[in-house]
DNA sequence: AGGTCAACCTGAGCGC
DNA sequence: TGCGCTCAGGTTGACC
């Protein structure tokens, strides 16, 4: 599930356990996630306190008190989950009771933080990753020197969207994916804002300029601030009896939605194959 | 240089 | 019940 909504969720979830903490242990099941965890990883942050969780893109980003940073990404699979003294609970997602019993195969790493409180991260997939940074090198470090702007930052407007596609060829769907162009955005969210600024996936990038750059943008950040709401409302929830995933999903209005009649004009929504990913939209309503 | 695509890995869902 | 196939929220390295 994650893309920025999603991270930004766990990241308040994890914060809430975490910030002021000390690492009073990590527990490494698994180091071949998908890249291996560096030689020494347990022992840079056991013993450290949290002094905060910050969010870069899809990374999350845990500050120690001695200027370590712990670079945290969740890939496809990866959660979160908070096991606080027996009670369990899931940050960001949701997680089947069946699912969260037989996840211990999948928690890679735990982290103990104090007052019976667990940490775990689980990823059935292992795309997930983690690695070691500082405050110093952190800008410059591989992984994040490259990101394009974050899309709910103030800065990121309409031209400054432009200026990022302008000279692109690719189609907008696969430039928005391209997290050197704007950082956060998976395939959920591009095929909705996409929908909602009435504009084509199959679209030219460079065409996206002016008030299509404008509208797109206020799309984008519409959808990532609905989104990051709706994920805060789920913190907390427990998991239905009935394994009921995402509220997420009900508000979707093209995402998965093949088939289904459009929100605007109630023809069919379409399902095409950009760059390997499933596209879903509005052939009509979507110019 | 820019763009496309298979590969990484596991699980869920579906048709037969 | 079970098998085999397809698909999945991401990223990247290899290849046109």
């Amino acid at each position: 599930m994650p893309e920025l909504p999603e991270v930004e969720t766990v990241r308040r979830g994890l914060a809430a356990v975490m910030e002021g903490r000390p690492i009073t242990g990590v527990t490494v099941r698994r180091r071949d996630l998908r890249r291996p965890l560096p030689a020494g990883f347990e022992q840079a942050l056991t013993g450290r306190t949290v002094v905060s969780i910050g969010r870069r893109a899809k990374y999350l980003l845990l500050h120690l008190d001695d200027g370590t940073v712990a670079i945290v990404h969740l890939g496809m699979s990866g959660r979160m989950v908070i096991d606080q003294a027996g009670g369990r609970e899931t940050v960001g997602d949701f997680v089947h009771p069946a699912a969260a019993l037989a996840g211990g195969r999948h928690e890679h790493v735990v982290f103990s933080v104090g007052n019976g409180t667990m940490v775990r991260f689980s990823d059935p997939r292992r795309f997930g990753l983690m690695d070691l940074s500082t405050e110093e090198t952190l800008p410059a470090h591989p992984l994040l020197a490259a990101l394009g702007p974050e899309p709910l930052d103030d800065a990121f407007d309409g031209p400054a969207l432009a200026a990022r596609l302008a000279g692109k060829k690719t189609p907008i769907k696969a430039a928005l994916l391209d997290q050197r162009v704007v950082a956060g955005l998976g395939n959920i969210y591009v095929c909705e804002a996409l929908f909602s600024a009435g504009l084509s996936p199959r679209r030219g990038a460079h065409t996206v300029r002016g008030a299509r750059a404008d509208h797109l943008v206020a799309a984008l950040k519409a959808v990532l601030v609905d989104a990051i709401a709706a994920g805060g409302s789920t913190l907390r929830d427990h998991v239905t009896p009935s394994g009921e995933i995402g509220y997420f999903q009900y508000s979707f209005r093209v995402y998965g939605r093949e088939g289904d009649p459009c929100p605007g004009c109630g023809r069919p929504i379409a399902r095409i194959v950009q760059s390997g990913r499933s596209t879903f939209f509005c052939s009509a309503c979507q110019r």
